[in-house]
DNA sequence: GTCTTGACGTTTA
DNA sequence: CTAAACGCCAAGA
């Protein structure tokens, strides 16, 4: 095995494609618990940049992946502002705008239910 | 090849 | 307490 230190065979944005098909239904999750996740808790900015390249990939629920505090950064980039917020709702989560009501009740961290 | 921007987060003033 | 700067890494111009 040539990789020594490299226990991310997958590329990081890969992996964060991964996380964000395991987020479960009515469950959402930041992009600094994605990073932190992958080890790389400062380097959430290269989840944002993952997610941007898996608008080419289908199945990513990139609803369900906001910032910390639970607002709807990247919501321009479903296309509908109201898209994003509508499938959030569908799940029982309650959303005002761009920010998540009670975000800390549905938010999932990987590292936990990974048992990583 | 260099500089700017970017779906963020943490730390310091 | 709020506001601003830094860090992180990659892609686009």
């Amino acid at each position: 095995m040539i990789q020594k230190e490299s226990e991310k065979n997958k590329d990081f944005f890969e992996m964060v494609l991964e996380v964000a098909k395991l987020i479960p239904h009515g469950r959402v999750t930041s992009y600094g618990s994605i990073a932190l996740y992958l080890g790389a808790k400062r380097s959430s900015r290269m989840v944002g940049w993952a997610m941007n390249s898996s608008h080419k990939v289908p199945g990513i629920p990139a609803h369900r992946v906001v910032n910390r505090v639970g607002l709807l950064t990247g919501k321009m980039h479903f296309g509908d502002p109201e898209q994003i917020a509508n499938l959030l709702r569908a799940e029982g989560i309650d959303v005002i705008g761009d920010q998540i009501q009670n975000f800390q009740e549905h938010f999932w961290n990987p590292s936990e239910e990974l048992h990583l």
